[in-house]
RNA sequence: GCGCCCGUAGCUCAGCUGGAUAGAGCGUUGGCCUCCGAAGCCAAAGGUCGCAAGUUCGACUCUUGCCGGGCGCACCA
């Protein structure tokens, strides 16, 4: 925890430069750099850069009037004034660690802040999960984790799109392809692996209407029919659907990834959400009849290219009405089809409204399974539901993670809002967008596809094709390698441990590589990059924590000390261990990098960027790792110094488990 | 054509609201296991930060324009 002591040092600085300088030349965000080395200081401010242009002073001088009117601040041990302009914090070392080991980082859970819903996943239930869903899936969970572990009140959705062209394909793959009656399917579906027989199935079905595209009117039939329901293709849609969910939660569960809540698409078309929506869009004139041109029949709502949506926190402001003439021409998306069917946007405009509150209509609910906590997973239902549900929906905030390639859609979502008068919501509307993950023409070779000569660098996924790494295949992959490892190097674990920490790498292994990529970089998914253990990993993480849990086995051992007794030591020990100097400085910038946790997840939080927190982990990793190697902690003879360093490598491996746990990984008893 | 994203070391990427010598992983080369586990550590080599202007005391970071690449712009989602 080292926010509050940056926002303590932040509020005396800007008392002081009210009092020094006057409020008007405070400049509105003061910086807290970190300086380049622990010899340097801890906190660097470089505001007096900033004031020099104002005040017409030199920086240095500057500089040296703030310290010097800078009163006492708690946890501070000094602040100097250094040769260019910058203002150097120098922090109580031993007050910082002892106030903090042992005391978890977590926020406690603020009830009073506005829920957050995050909807991610929402892999159309007709096949397996492939390695795309698992970037999807990964990053909603970690910024879920990330958002709890600042105290704020989260909701975790995953949207089911039972009802849309998917599903509908693998219904016509059933029924007109291969001939199956809905028990057949039933059966089928109650089988292992019914994700990937479906896999296929869709695969075959893109090949059949390929082979002759007048078989594209079953589709539409079938889509029909589902929507409509009541009919055996119906009935046949829902077991598909709910067996390949299951299959979903499945996978996702081996990787840690759990929900609140399963909303089902069919249950906003039966309860009629969008009914309810169209009425409010239609009486606002945000959805219109079209009467003309080639949109003859459709309901349509204009896009407007002039509201500023992409950023996620930018404001929605329609453009002058004026300039709209300079248009050349006003574009409009559908929303209901001529033949009376709702577009996906449309059921995602009343998914939307009801998530914030705003349909004064709700879902029944009906328990679906348990979570890995044991709790109660819950979906929404169309009839009866149980009672006892805890409040869903009515959110402050809603976040949908979906890849990039649907800016535009989560565009009109905001559009819609902000249109409707909802401002506030649509500001509080963030498409949580990320690029799309592809495969290395290796891979995709490996997985026996002959990549196409278009000369790109990357082959993409696709369902359509059967073409990806399905995430249960890679999964079992990394643990068989993991596998491996483990028992090379643990010879004598027995089976069943060995098992349960080749899972637990394997699940940090795929986790963190899946995040530690910015949002807006292009995954090009190489299957030996992924599976590897060194270097940037997951298991590097890990790693280090277990070797730092080493060392208080053995201290247990000989000194019958564990990591609470440290603690409590510290208070009575001399702190010269780290005072300045080389050895002191080193002991104290892995404390420092430890402290810094809560500063990376709310950077993570704040930019909307797990990277971060990844990156961060990775480097706590490497300091602890460099400190390892240079100060041996059970061999160290003075008694004081000993003690520091344990204390250090606990405070370390108490804010690795915690680092790791916000990706969703464990830290295995051994390695 | 319009919109969004990317362009930093051989490859893959960090670089937060402009600030102290542009960092890391992989790969390459060379060291380190009688010493808390080598899934590790240390060191070397490797960069006109796509190009060009502009703003600034200061630009990888902000603005504009170009160049290269990706993705969108369906009565699919």
């Amino acid at each position: 925890m080292i926010l509050p002591l940056q926002q303590a040092v932040r509020a005396a600085l800007r008392d002081t430069l009210t009092t020094l300088y006057g409020a008007d030349a405070v400049p509105a965000a003061l910086v807290v750099d970190i300086p380049p080395s622990r010899a340097l200081g801890d906190l660097a401010l470089p505001c007096a850069f900033e004031l020099a242009r104002t005040l017409r002073k030199a920086p240095r001088a500057i500089a040296q009037e703030i310290v010097a009117a800078l009163p006492p601040i708690d946890g501070v041990r000094r602040v100097e004034a250094v040769a260019g302009g910058y203002i150097n914090v120098f922090l109580d070392r031993a007050a910082f660690l002892r106030a903090r080991l042992g005391r978890p980082a977590v926020h406690p859970l603020d009830a009073t802040r506005p829920k957050t819903i995050v909807e991610h996943t929402a892999i159309n239930p007709n096949k397996a999960a492939h390695i795309g869903h698992l970037r999807n899936a990964a990053l909603g969970d970690t910024v879920g984790r990330l958002l709890r572990f600042l105290g704020t009140p989260v909701e975790i959705q995953n949207y089911i799109d039972d009802t849309g062209v998917q599903v509908a394909d693998v219904v016509v793959g059933f029924e007109r392809i291969d001939g199956r009656s809905v028990d057949a399917v039933r059966a089928l579906a109650a089988a292992p692996r019914f994700d990937y027989l479906c896999w296929d199935l869709y695969a075959r079905v893109t090949d059949w209407y390929e082979a002759d595209k007048s078989r594209l009117v079953t589709r539409a039939e079938t889509l029909h029919a589902i929507e409509h329901g009541g009919n055996r293709t119906a009935e046949m849609a829902a077991v598909i659907a709910d067996a390949i969910v299951r299959c979903h939660l499945r996978t996702m569960a081996r990787l840690h990834i759990d929900y609140d809540l399963l909303s089902w698409e069919g249950d906003i078309l039966r309860l009629q959400f969008w009914d309810t929506a169209f009425d409010i869009l239609e009486r606002n004139g945000t959805v219109y009849l079209q009467t003309e041109g080639k949109l003859k029949g459709c309901w349509v709502m204009e896009i407007d290219e002039d509201v500023d949506l992409t950023g996620g926190s930018g404001a929605a402001v329609r453009v002058d009405p004026l300039d709209q003439e300079a248009a050349p021409e006003q574009r409009e998306k559908v929303i209901v089809r001529s033949d009376g069917t709702v577009t996906y946007v449309g059921k995602d405009i009343a998914n939307q409204f009801w998530k914030f509150g705003l349909l004064g209509k709700d879902f029944a609910y009906r328990a679906f399974g348990t979570r890995l906590t044991g709790e109660t997973l819950w979906a929404t239902t169309s009839t009866g539901g149980r009672s006892d549900h805890p409040p869903f929906g009515r959110a402050g905030t809603v976040i949908n993670v979906i890849d990039t390639r649907q800016a535009y859609l989560q565009k009109l979502l905001k559009q819609a809002l902000a249109t409707m008068g909802h401002r506030r919501e649509a500001e509080h509307s963030i498409h949580f967008s990320y690029e799309m993950v592809a495969l290395s023409h290796k891979t995709a070779r490996e997985l026996g596809y002959a990549a196409a000569p278009d000369g790109r660098p990357f082959v993409e996924v696709s369902g359509r094709k059967g073409l990806g790494v399905k995430a249960d295949d890679l999964i079992d992959r990394l643990i068989a390698k993991a596998r491996e490892e483990v028992s090379r190097r643990n010879p004598d674990l027995p089976t069943a441990a060995a098992q349960e920490v080749a899972d637990a790498i394997a699940v940090a292994a795929l986790r963190y590589f899946m995040v530690k990529f910015s949002r807006t970089k292009v995954i090009v998914f190489d299957i030996d990059e992924a599976l590897s253990f060194e270097g940037e990993s997951g298991p590097y993480l890990q790693y280090a924590a277990v070797r730092a849990g080493n060392i208080f086995g053995k201290l247990r051992e000989r000194e019958q000390l564990d990591e609470a007794a440290i603690a409590g030591l510290l208070d009575a020990l001399s702190d010269d261990a780290l005072h300045d100097g080389e050895d002191g400085d080193a002991l104290w910038d892995l404390v420092l990098t430890c402290g810094r946790l809560d500063e990376a997840v709310d950077i993570a939080v704040r930019t909307l960027e797990p990277a971060v927190l990844a990156k961060y982990g990775f480097a706590l990793a490497q300091s602890f790792n460099g400190f390892y190697h240079r100060f041996p902690i059970l061999s160290e003879e003075r008694r004081d110094v000993r003690l520091w360093r344990a204390a250090a490598a606990s405070y370390f491996r108490q804010q690795m488990i915690q680092a790791l746990d916000l990706v969703g990984a464990t830290v295995p008893g051994r390695m």
